[in-house]
DNA sequence: TTATATATTTCAGTACACTTAAATAAAAAG
DNA sequence: CTTTTTATTTAAGTGTACTGAAATATATAA
């Protein structure tokens, strides 16, 4: 048997435990929202990289322009999206989070940011640092490879 | 301004790229599989936890018995799980995943696994050992979180 | 044993996410 | 100024995930 490299191994551990329970949040959270899983990832999705249009929406989610125009209207309906016109074209649709559609996503990001902070207060200040240390190289490689 | 402890900060940081990366990996892998997203997580469940029975099925996804039962029975004609008896209760039965269940999850695994690996070889060596060392403290906490 | 609680399934019916096809309106190309 | 493409919507219909209620079988308590 290979012998697997420790950096790949101890991210695959930390992948393990940390995918599992975030979805669970994650899944728990928008159902007691009231929403459906897809409706919930276009809020999502819509905090995360800002107003978009229709059709980004049906691509990146890979769903017909149809269902992303369905989806998109119960989501206005309930008030947590608004849908206006494009300055530059007049054909497409500018989608952007209400209040209330930003309240509510960031309630459920904080909800995950509360299990992060208890795990962090269980580590002494030098595994902190140390952690620290790690995440930011994490996530600048992370960003790096997204490009 | 309140101060953020770095330790947060960097925690939140690495969770957001993180997870909108696994997410979406995860979504498109399951659909890439012919499953809908419900089946799919059941099938991670049992790969993740190991047999159970039914009512931990309906239990943790919060449906009822009637919704498990019907999802499992999909699963079933699927070929990825088999429904067992289970020996010190014959009304419950004991579900598991068949060779082609455990081999399509791990294909997903392997597939998330890539990115991380790809991830990890961005790093320089010590950059690598730095990250090890933060991991397993991570993980580790998170484990003894769990309980 | 009898009564009751538990584990699961089956059935009927609802809601939602999706698709295709057709309609509308505006941009872009000829 | 047509013609064609692009962005979106609407409508009709399909499949799946649910729920509640009723059926079945087994365990557990009286």
């Amino acid at each position: 048997m290979p012998k697997p490299a420790q950096i790949s191994q101890s991210l695959r551990a930390w992948m393990d435990v940390f995918m599992h329970r975030s979805m669970r949040g994650w899944a728990h959270f928008a159902k007691s929202t009231g929403l459906s899983m897809p409706q919930f990832s276009i809020l999502m999705q819509l905090h995360h990289k800002g107003p978009c249009g229709m059709s980004e929406i049906s691509e990146r989610f890979d769903i017909t322009a149809a269902a992303a125009s369905q989806l998109v209207e119960k989501l206005v309906q309930g008030g947590y999206l608004e849908r206006a016109e494009d300055p530059h074209d007049r054909r497409a649709k500018l989608l952007r989070l209400t209040v209330n559609g930003e309240k509510l996503i960031k309630d459920g990001i904080q909800e995950r940011h509360r299990w992060m902070d208890e795990l962090a207060s269980k580590l002494g200040t030098d595994e902190q640092a140390k952690v620290v240390e790690a995440l930011v190289i994490l996530t600048e490689a992370a960003k790096k490879l997204e490009s």
